[in-house]
DNA sequence: AGAGTTTTGTTATGGTATAACAATTAAAAC
DNA sequence: GTTTTAATTGTTATACCATAACAAAACTCT
């Protein structure tokens, strides 16, 4: 697992502080901008582990004072997702942090369907699955998406002691 | 692999027909009532292995007389869908007759993003690692969504000569 | 034929995403 | 440091994807 998100008691300041950081060195190194309405963009994708809808993240900047037409946040968006900041999460239309931005990599997802929270996590022995799939039937593999639908574990356990005292 | 749609030199009157065939048996078999405009939507979206967009799909049964509200189209599709009948390919909000839909089972995709035919594929070790990997997270598994966008094998040689010869 | 159910018609609206061009701001060149 | 150039943002318009709500019609079963 690359990113404990287990979403009940984990630090988040850490998230997203850490996330800004690396965004920070990662736009430097490549001389890449990370204008105020990105970066601003990029704390309220990481405000949770909920993926952020990009009209949701509109009216959000629009509170702020952005420009609130569609452009401005699909130009972060494509700003961001290009980076390798944030991953879009195609079963949601939404998008999502990504807790590991240095590293060149397509997001896996395990989404909840209850909670709405998704964690990503690491999958380089199914990657490489693919692939090997992918080529056999001649087929050269570029980029993927992976998306799990399903309960976390603490809404199952919500779920088994709300069945259980009914 | 489940399905040959190797889209260049296949009977593909064949796909439509056997689709057909095996959509007209479910749907006896289940007490479903594949209706006119039901029929001739699963037909459409056979045309081709190339994903169909639901407005696509809603001018070409406006052009046969069929009524061209949404509702009309988004009522076959989910019928279609429930059936079992095609899936959703949600990287292009767009959708594709199964072939073997006999069997319940989630869409596996390989998709070309050069001729855009989508080739489905089959799972069985890949779909017992993904849960085997969901499970390590407490977490329960329901429904994937699994899409591999790349270059098929003949667009590989197609853009191979180009280079060639360029 | 009548009652109940499913399917379809119709109108309206909400949600997601991009095209095109103008204005502004930041960076690079001189 | 002013000019030139490139990147970013503003603005308007539009296209595409999907569903809500209620009325009418068709089918099923008795
Ligand atoms: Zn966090
Ligand atoms: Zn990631
Ligand atoms: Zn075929
Ligand atoms: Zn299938």
């Amino acid at each position: 697992m690359i990113h404990d998100n287990s979403q009940s008691h984990h630090n988040h300041n850490q998230c997203i502080k850490t996330a800004l950081a690396t965004a920070e060195t990662l736009c430097t190194e490549q001389g890449q901008r990370l204008t105020k309405v990105r970066r601003r963009a990029l704390e309220l994708i990481w405000e949770s582990h909920r993926p952020l809808g990009a009209y949701q993240l509109l009216a959000k900047l629009a509170e702020e004072g952005f420009n609130s037409a569609p452009p401005t946040v699909y130009r972060a968006l494509d700003f961001l997702l290009n980076a390798g900041l944030i991953h879009k999460v195609e079963s949601m239309n939404a998008y999502l942090g990504c807790a590991h931005a240095d590293k060149a990599h397509k997001g896996y997802f395990l989404i909840c369907d209850q909670c709405h929270n998704v964690m990503e996590f690491d999958y380089q022995d199914i990657h490489a699955s693919l692939i090997e799939k992918a080529a056999q039937q001649g087929f050269e593999l570029r980029s993927e998406t992976i998306e799990l639908i399903g309960l976390c574990a603490s809404c199952q356990s919500a779920a088994a002691s709300a069945g259980a005292s009914a």
